[in-house]
DNA sequence: CGTTCTACGTATACCGTTCTACAAATCAAG
DNA sequence: CTTGATTTGTAGAACGGTATACGTAGAACG
């Protein structure tokens, strides 16, 4: 008779007592290790399950996993993230990793202090969402923790996984269905960044926007502006996108927030969308489809994107090292905001 | 000369070495613990910005604090929770307090499961935003963790701290405001949650606006209508709400995205808002002050919220065990959506 | 000058796992 | 029945901190 160690906690040690092996041969259940015969496997669960005993992952975390991974956001204001988080979690179902979320100021980039916090938390591995973060900084980051970056198109050479969306296709095919509805000054909105790199998602949608204007023989009438990604700036800089002399008859905002921006200031300045204004969002959130907003927008399927992350960063954990690029095709939905004029 | 240790990570040995001192000195300045002079001090805190030494939160949580807290939501769509943790986030600035968050599936309640795994990995203390937990289960829980409660109003003597607004008093705050804008017929549209209780700021609300309506005379009209939070089942339910022969004039959302959903029903139908129906959500995020929505909504300032509830659960885990309620009371924010008729 | 405090430092057991190295048991083959 | 190979289980040293118990040097006191 040993009872419960003064913690409170049922410890592997008390499993190992209870089921009459030693405390390797529960560990070994509990890792799935190799040479553990069936009987032993189901003693060691017996007493498990009715200990309630569970792993600590505190001290999991001394010497081997702690079968958490963190899950790193810019903000929570975006749903989109949402359905991210929930194709992770499905991926995650039936394996033994959880995840924890670790969020930013917002509208700020993912910040280095919470990578930190991340890695001195053993973290098994990471998955950034990570517009913002400089490259160098990344691969030093990828160096010390298994890391697959969503939303982030990466150069050659790196040494992390990545997981989009093809944003240059995103971005033509908005000019695309815009000029089939007989749009023609077509404006894109971007967020500006103070340490803009190649490898944001609105670079790329800005790469498509600019190609497919030129296919349309519409080159004259590009435009692109760029707004910090708070709703003041946002607010200011598309008053000023609509109320120049030459205004543009179709905003492609890079995100569904900026989008429904873009239509209250529209409301404020008596323009009908999409009488006089068609607007073009991006990721396809919930708010697209409410009737008083009801926006045209591309749909990159979160879930998907989740789902692939988790299986990248698990193979990653197991030991794969060359990196591993995953692409999903995305796909417009047309509301009213963009009706054919 | 000794190097790094295998494990590339620096470890208190290594700046004890550096410094010329003992690891248990280390450790007493990184806690600030009692009997350290401030020479030792100034050295220790040399040899640490030197080797760049960050402490193993793993290694710490065998035996004391990890200094992190769980921050557990149940789905992460409502940007209220976004101002909590803001708030959140400013209370632990300047301490070593760092914040990891479990994110429940949409819709859900705060899992049983996150919590477990929080405590798993030895969070110091547990914010819980908890419309839906048994209070049986939260009193378990609290047994374990020091926990404080968000949006969860207590019955006597619980081991938990709560922040909450006054809910009643806002429920109140939107009866009053409608009838001064000459509304009667004003409807309660809320949550249906399975295992309802009391605690529920639901409940706190709807009492709020039975309470009201019996004041200003008009209890002939109180209706409330529960509804499950996804989408799908919100718009059944406004528009069942407003196509009936006898339909309201004024709808009180128990949150925001639920006021949105109605908006957008109410569209569809072809009401006018206000002219034909004056909506009034809860929470006042961001979404209500663009253009297209302008509703009118209760603000609870989730900013202050978080900030006591980080305050709270400090204390707490410093060792305070009688329980501590705060309260903040709500303000109304009134928009088109409910202007006079 | 001896004694008692106080303030500062140190040595080391301990936390609950993992994992390596090894022992014991079982099996296959000759 | 022996021998070697394989499978199954075990002992015990890490892992990197914390915290307790204790040592020691001055200061203060009589």
């Amino acid at each position: 008779m040993v009872g419960r160690a003064k913690s409170g906690r049922v410890t592997i040690r008390e499993v190992a007592e209870d089921s009459g092996v030693s405390v390797a041969a529960v560990s070994k259940v509990l890792r799935d290790a190799y040479g553990v015969s069936p009987s032993l496997r189901l003693k060691v669960q017996t007493s498990i399950a009715k200990l309630g005993y569970r792993p600590h992952t505190a001290a999991r975390g001394m010497r081997g996993q702690t079968y958490t991974l963190g899950f790193l956001l810019p903000d929570m204001h975006n749903p989109f993230f949402s359905d991210i988080l929930s194709g992770l979690n499905t991926a995650l179902e039936r394996t033994q990793y959880q995840t924890l979320l670790g969020v930013s100021g917002p509208g700020a980039a993912v910040d280095m202090v919470l990578i930190e916090a991340m890695i001195d938390r053993q973290m098994d591995g990471l998955i950034i969402i990570g517009p913002s973060l400089l490259s160098e900084d990344m691969k030093r980051v990828a160096a010390r923790i298994p890391t697959v970056l969503i939303a982030y198109h990466p150069l050659q050479g790196v040494n992390f996984d990545t997981v989009n969306d093809d944003d240059r296709l995103g971005g033509a095919l908005v000019v695309q269905h815009l000029v089939a509805a007989g749009y023609k000054h077509i404006a894109f909105l971007s967020q500006q960044i103070s340490d803009a790199e190649q490898m944001m998602v609105t670079t790329h949608r800005e790469m498509g926007y600019r190609e497919a204007m030129e296919r349309a023989g519409l080159a004259r009438h590009i435009q692109v502006v760029k707004a910090l990604q708070t709703s003041r700036e946002t607010q200011i800089a598309a008053r000023h996108l609509l109320e120049q002399r030459n205004r543009p008859n179709a905003i492609f905002c890079w995100t569904d927030f900026i989008a429904l921006e873009v239509l209250s200031v529209a409301r404020d300045l008596n323009l009908a969308v999409p009488g006089d204004l068609a607007i073009v969002g991006y990721d396809n959130t919930s708010y697209c489809d409410l009737s008083q907003n009801s926006i045209t927008s591309v749909d990159q399927s979160g879930q998907v994107l989740g789902l692939q992350a988790a299986r990248l960063l698990i193979e990653r954990i197991k030991g794969r090292t060359e990196p591993e690029h995953y692409t999903v095709t995305p796909r417009l939905v047309a509301r009213t905001s963009s009706s054919a004029r």
